[in-house]
DNA sequence: GCGGGCTGTCGGGAAAACCCCGACGCCTTA
DNA sequence: TAAGGCGTCGGGGTTTTCCCGACAGCCCGC
């Protein structure tokens, strides 16, 4: 069989370089480009067609979340492997729902890195090992009973709205204000809202927003 | 004249292991230890007193800023090279008066890096090209007017610590609870924090914390 | 088809938090 | 030594939250 042609799509140079070196150091194993921003990086892609795709999470711009759809379209077969510094189940879920292959943490040891390039070659999915428990849970749901699902999710459309909104410091005045609504039925959304996610404080309604990335992304109506 | 020795402190094994591939490819440098963390890493460096330290800016636990005069008492012939994704003249500002020797950004090509260690080493102070205008104005200050200063930096400490914990959603009570004071004194820092911001809302708050990170971290002291 | 759950919408009233103002002592710096 | 920044607190009025209750649609199952 042929050697493993990737691409690699990461903001930093040194990292790539590293990479490039490690990887190239395989003997089945190539690295056919790299690209330091997702635009780039999926011309790149579309170009050279590549087996694998070594996609970071966060760059400037726009960040490897974003670009999975995009990056899925232009090389189809692809194997698509997220690298990226958060163990954050919610990332790893978005990840994999998006379409990736594989979800590696760029404090993973190298030897990791080369175990899950040559995985989601083979058609493997992989998931860097500590958060493989969250992965189990995010992928029986269909076969096992599906209401543990995403809390988040569970929130009708306007508490969610109120919601994010008030984790980004905004008042129940204002968010009546840009929703059209009275800041009584606003409290009334918050407050069920919470209660539905078993949060008490506004803290922890942040720190939740936070872990979920939701306070990245322009507020749903 | 003998090989540069350098130590790699960061908590990303791949970053590592890719710059241990990339300096040991030089005839005159040569990697002679590895940290993934801050206590390991100013051990090893005393027991390997090496010429030049790699030093993450930015580690879970005592990040590198706050190292660097461990680091320095360490090993006090050595010098410091941070190594940092933010491009942020406060970071800058920062390691520099606490005696780093040079100052590269990971999105930096592999050569400047290697340009970097060069220089550091024989004694030059390094700073990234994009950070050199900022470094002249930090240098010269007592010359000209160095205003422009990230408003955050100027902050006190107190101010500081307050902010974060707020935009964290915490109220006044528990702000000061944690921090030993009283909840109109948490108040009175807010208030002067987000004045010398120039920031009117709570959300404005959020939404400036979140630009700038600060919601990933544990709060300062 | 009827009770019941979920959603969307609002109000009252008490409690909590916030905002503006002022104050005082301690430093450092001019 | 005067000035200004910092850390610390309180008073008092205003705003916001919080907890309770309410009511009208809607859909769903029994």
């Amino acid at each position: 069989m042929a050697e493993t042609r990737i691409l690699i799509v990461d903001d930093h140079a040194i990292l790539r370089a590293g990479l490039r070196l490690l990887l190239d150091a395989q003997p089945d194993l190539a690295v056919v480009g790299e690209a330091g921003d997702a635009l780039h990086g999926v011309d790149l892609a579309r170009a050279l067609q590549p087996d694998v795709v070594l996609l970071d999470i966060t760059m400037p711009g726009q960040g490897g979340l974003d670009t999975l759809p995009a990056m899925r379209r232009a090389v189809p077969h692809a194997r698509i492997l997220m690298l990226t510094m958060h163990d954050d189940e919610g990332y790893l879920r978005r990840a994999l729902q998006a379409g990736a292959a594989g979800y590696v943490l760029k404090k993973a040891a190298d030897s990791e890195l080369i175990t899950a390039v040559r995985a989601v070659a083979r058609g493997e999915v992989y998931v860097h090992s500590a958060l493989t428990r969250e992965l189990l849970r995010a992928i029986l749901p269909d076969a096992a009973p599906a209401p543990a699902t995403d809390p988040w999710s569970a929130l009708s459309d306007r508490e969610r709205a109120v919601l994010t909104r008030v984790a980004l410091g905004h008042t129940a005045a204002e968010v009546a204000d840009v929703l059209g609504l009275s800041a009584k039925t606003v409290e009334t959304y918050r407050a069920r809202g919470m209660e539905k996610l078993g949060l008490r404080t506004r803290a922890a309604l942040v720190r939740f927003a936070l872990a979920r990335g939701l306070l990245n992304d322009t507020p749903p109506d």
